[in-house]
DNA sequence: CTTGAATTTGACTAACTAGTCAACTACATT
DNA sequence: AATGTAGTTGACTAGTTAGTCAAATTCAAG
């Protein structure tokens, strides 16, 4: 029944690009709606608000994003170690190429909008922080496999992990805030 | 010759205060004047812009807030590593303040404004990166100073302090995203 | 006490903001 | 081919935004 479109799935992608360059209170509906080829009208028609939108945003790019990517470099079969190699390396290689097609490397696209604080809705915020969480998960795994294989010394794996993680994320930040992937190289050597 | 006020210092405080908070996009020049006390024509006598007013007030909390409390743990006598375990644990304590007066954790106010990208003028930007990039200079110094003295082992001074730096911004943006301090819990310690 | 420069005020604009709505269109299903 | 429903449109509102301005006020200095 009806006619079928795409402009729902040209609205999220929009708004995920719009909102990692630019954050959430610089991105506005009608620059999203621009950007996307939609007519406000119908953005209406598909999101109920901004918040409604930018919501659904965060869940797809998990999804058909950050989660394929990183679960390429978290396989079960790739030894613990190998797992956080693969997975600096593909962040670095990934966010080279944004730079190269974007003119500026952007980072991470959840801790962008988790940091952003008051201001934006909390439930924008928590989308954010679940999709941060998600993410962590694969960390403490890699950890927890690594400490059991006897391939590191660790005494508290929340601890480690704690240290792993923010390196990785606050070298990320860096490498935006920079403009410059300087701070990402060799966070596996850092690392150990 | 004319009155004398205080309304300049009022608008600067305000401006760092909300901006912390809630972002350069998602503070109104109406709440900073709000916040002072003071009418929006007195604003615009004293600041041209929100931009500019922006810029002075990160110059500001620069000089009165930031640079005190780093100059006083990275002072010139204390031990090298002992300078960078004053000064997370100095860290951690304010931000735990903040926290118990303000009600949330703010984090660093230069990476917050920094971070934002696109959608802020890129003066603001620049201005928020160059305090960043005064503070990282202490930590430069202190990891030389501990090479030169023995202190640790490191080939690269440039790339250690890459590696503690972003772990130190990391852990504090994590725990403003978290509103929780346990990322900021023995930086020191993991630095090691 | 007078002067005049620094400061204050509030009303103003023009542009932009998120969100609404009723009419219109195209097409998948029957 | 008819039909109904999902999708589209553009003009609309009401509130907010940064920034302006001329007139009024205050008070330090002469």
């Amino acid at each position: 029944m009806g006619r079928i479109s795409d402009a729902r799935e040209r609205l999220l992608k929009a708004a995920n690009e719009l909102t990692w360059k630019q954050g959430y209170n610089a991105v506005t509906v009608d620059a999203i709606c621009d950007a996307a080829g939609v007519k406000k009208g119908s953005f209406y028609h598909y999101f109920e608000s901004k918040a409604e939108l930018t919501k659904a945003a965060i869940e797809a790019w998990w999804q058909e994003r950050s989660r394929p990517i990183i679960e390429s470099s978290f396989a079960p079969g790739v030894p613990p170690l190998e797992r956080l190699k693969r997975y600096f390396e593909g962040i670095y290689e990934s966010q080279m190429k944004i730079k190269r097609e974007g003119g500026t490397l952007l980072g991470c696209a959840f801790f962008r909008l988790a940091i952003e604080g008051e201001g934006v809705e909390p439930d924008v915020r928590e989308a954010a922080r679940h999709a941060l969480s998600r993410k962590r998960k694969y960390f403490v795994q890699a950890i927890e496999d690594a400490k059991q294989a006897g391939l590191i010394r660790v005494d508290d794996v929340e601890a480690a992990t704690q240290a792993v993680y923010s390196l990785f994320e606050g070298a990320l930040a860096r490498a935006r805030i920079q403009d410059n992937p300087e701070p990402l190289k060799g966070i596996y050597e850092q690392v150990l």
